[in-house]
DNA sequence: GCGTAACCTTACGCATGGGTAGGTATGCTC
DNA sequence: GAGCATACCTACCCATGCGTAAGGTTACGC
């Protein structure tokens, strides 16, 4: 016999509550933790702790600590596309869905700063989920791309995929450099740190240095 | 008694090696291992076999698996900072020294995907060695605005410390980004992929769209 | 030629943490 | 209010892999 009888005894100590919320509440502890100490830092038990539930639930609901973790990367992956594809206008100038799908990034990163860590900061590195992060990745590199693809076509010119791809991944790159930058100062403002990030993907160092800036169009 | 004995009747099966040859024999060893499988993955065993020694070994002459790991970074790291100043010539203009600065630099990582791939793939994450980590990559940005800031005063402007400090954690991560991309490509060129990365970074994307190029200074 | 330091080994201790067995309360259905 | 699925628990197993103890052998100085 356990000791769970003991605890009934004064009444339950924890609420029964239905799977779909508890598996949210696992979640958000799972993206906290694995944030926090990283994939193998992140032990079972003590994201069992901070959801307030004992380890067999979690494996119950969740399986093991891969299912897990792919499922923080899908939950928190999604969201990021959400947000960035909930800016998109696709007649939009070029330059204006750039700045907007930059400031769309940021916002998200500047809001889930654990969310992103462990999107691109723990995932990278355990080739154990290459395949879910390149995935991810692709769709990203695929928006950027298509639109600079689109911008091309529009003056009647086209590029190489490869070209466009490279591009496409500096750009992104950048962005999750600048994004890390962000999430390690907590007084630094999402929106300034977008326009700069604009500045430099659209006009490039050379015309930085020669005095040129960009200017977030006028709402 | 050990089975040490029993070997030794038919001979040594090992050299005997000065301890500097040992040691650098032991970090190769790790930073291929610890690229395969990541810092986690890699065994101290599987180190020591590839090694073609016995782990005691490494823990007599290189210590605890973190100082090994931080012992393989700084290697790569040198090797990697001395490859890049290498590259550099003061007195060039902007544009130039940013194209040889990236052209060593995919160089470097095109020849040394492994140490690399220990350096900014496995190390990440791990906020045990973020120290270390942040230390390089600060040598870095600091190289990159230092370059900017050259430039700017050359042409009697100057600007803030932070915004030279972003550009160059935009750049700084648009070429990580791209070396990422060059590591899991073994049939991309370095040289192309310097030359792209120089374009999108020097130009701009607003630029390229319009049609512009910069093509590397003939030698 | 002989001691001693440097090199190198096998074999094990033991903590950590993923994963599970087995059992208890609760609420919904009829 | 009996039955059953669901939510939940405590307590444990055990593989993995870091780190070490104890000891054997070879080279080199003197």
């Amino acid at each position: 016999m356990g000791r769970y009888a003991r605890k009934v005894s004064t009444g339950p100590a924890f609420k029964r509550l239905p799977r779909a919320v508890r598996e949210q509440q696992m979640l958000d502890s799972a993206v906290q933790v694995f944030s926090r100490r990283g994939y193998h830092g992140a032990s079972m038990d003590e994201i069992a702790e901070v959801a307030g539930i004992s380890k067999p639930m979690v494996y119950a609901y969740l399986g093991h600590k891969e299912d897990l973790f792919v499922a923080c990367l899908h939950r928190e992956g999604t969201r990021m596309m959400e947000a960035i594809a909930g800016a998109a206008a696709p007649d939009l100038p070029a330059d204006e869905r750039l700045w907007r799908g930059l400031r769309a990034f940021f916002g998200f990163v500047g809001a889930h700063r654990d969310g992103w860590a462990v999107l691109y900061r723990q995932a990278r590195g355990e080739q154990r989920f290459a395949r879910e992060l390149s995935v991810m990745r692709a769709r990203l590199v695929e928006v950027v791309s298509g639109m600079l693809d689109h911008a091309l076509r529009a003056e009647g010119r086209e590029a190489a995929e490869t070209e466009l791809e490279v591009v496409a991944y500096a750009l992104v790159g950048a962005t999750e450099s600048l994004a890390d930058w962000l999430a390690d100062r907590p007084e630094a403002d999402p929106e300034k740190t977008a326009t700069r990030m604009m500045n430099a993907a659209w006009l490039g160092a050379g015309q930085l240095l020669s005095g040129a800036t960009w200017h977030p169009p006028t709402v």
